[in-house]
DNA sequence: TAAATCCTATTTGTAGGACAAATATAATAA
DNA sequence: TTATTATATTTGTCCTACAAATAGGATTTA
């Protein structure tokens, strides 16, 4: 009984008309638009319907609309939309598969940036966090521990997009491996047993030594859960 | 005179609410949400501020809504918002450096994926790829040409999400090697005399031969133009 | 009894009016 | 010339009304 059939409003072709105005015009950063009742006008349409577009357009940082001052474009965040959405329980497993695959490519691919940039006072800094983390113990870090390696290795790599789309990600992770115990714990038992776990301490020789190939290899190993989650997992395993 | 004081509006604060309260009440793909009139009481605000904040979500793709059915969630297409915002004139340098930069990444990790999957079968195809457009001449190929092969490449690795994110990204790269002409007319023109200019024929060989090393190095010189604009490339070159 | 048809109540979609709040701009005062 | 005040404009919020679609129940028909 449920079809998909998803009726378009008028706020969606509104929505994708003042996108076009903003195109056609070659509108950028800091120029005005019309405000809400020249659009009114433009459009034939009420009042309500406009805002309801605006109100999208506003929430994925495309524009900033202030009293009085009307309507101004930004340079929207490349990722607003996407960080919304990421409820991790909301997604089908190929989806999730899909951002898992993204995740080792980025990791893998990132190290281009990641040796060109890399200095000895990067070096030092990371290895400031893996002492502290090696007190702690691998097994027992926070969230925030987890993440800081990472973060200073994206950091290194001066990608704020990538940074950005992983740590959104994140979660997603986080609710797999959690709600997926039952095929990432065999798994990750595997992997300890045969020795093939990679720690921070041990990718942080690699850069010290500057070894790609060394370090891509690592990656792989660090993210195999997730390979062999996209792989061999299937969801006739669960029930 | 201009501050960024972004002032936040009722439809904020709501759009915040109800994808609380979708995950507090671990709502999945298929749950009916409240209707939009059980809002307006919930949160003690106009039914207007209430459609905004469903507007938004409903352009996100995360609820369906339809007359008496009432507001369904739905599972998010991952992209959506990005691909609204993908207007390359409104980005600023350092934007376009950090998807360049997401770019090449991706396509190098991609190889991972790539690499793991290819058979005989997918070679043939891109061999018709290569064949079509050798015909044609490597400087006239069309937008399409110049996409098919690539697609055949993330189809290949299996992962729609990266293809998706990349197609997406695909304008910002045509407007920039168009609008910033004077900067890769000259390293196009270099690499060209060095002959480190790499075709699709080359990358397939490589692939053919499962020679990943060789398939990261060629990916490099492929984007290379990237990536001297990532590294060399200062707005104040252009004034 | 079962299937097809029609009705009705509900819910979203659109329109339009009203007023509050903020503020750029013009007018006025010091 | 500068500081203050007033005004007009524009977004933000609320409200009411009605159109359009339709799920689910009531009714009719086979």
């Amino acid at each position: 009984m449920i079809d998909n059939l998803t009726t378009t409003t008028l706020a969606d072709k509104v929505e994708e008309r003042i996108i076009g105005y903003i195109k056609e015009n070659n509108l950028v950063p800091g120029d005005h638009l019309p405000n809400e009742m020249q659009f009114v006008e433009m459009f034939g349409i009420s009042r309500n319907v406009v805002r309801e577009a605006l109100s999208r357009l506003r929430m994925l940082g495309l524009i900033q609309t202030r009293t009085k001052r009307g309507i101004v474009v930004t340079e929207p965040p490349l990722l607003n939309g996407f960080r919304k959405i990421l409820d991790p329980s909301l997604f089908s497993v190929k989806s999730i598969k899909e951002m898992m695959g993204m995740r080792i490519a980025l990791e893998i691919g990132l190290a281009e940036f990641l040796f060109t940039n890399v200095n000895n006072n990067d070096i030092q800094e990371l290895e400031k966090i893996v002492k502290r983390q090696k007190a702690i113990g691998s097994d027992n870090l926070s969230f925030e521990e987890e993440v800081a390696f990472h973060s200073k290795i994206y950091e290194i790599a001066g990608n704020n997009f990538i940074s950005q789309l992983t740590q959104i990600m994140h979660p997603v992770f986080v609710f797999v491996k959690k709600n997926y115990s039952n095929y990432f714990l065999p798994v990750s038992k595997k992997l300890k047993e045969r020795g093939e776990v990679v720690s921070h301490e041990m990718i942080l020789k690699l850069i010290r030594n500057r070894d790609k190939k060394g370090y891509h290899k690592a990656v792989r190993l660090h993210l195999k859960h997730y390979w062999e989650f996209i792989y061999n997992y299937n969801e006739s395993d669960i029930i």
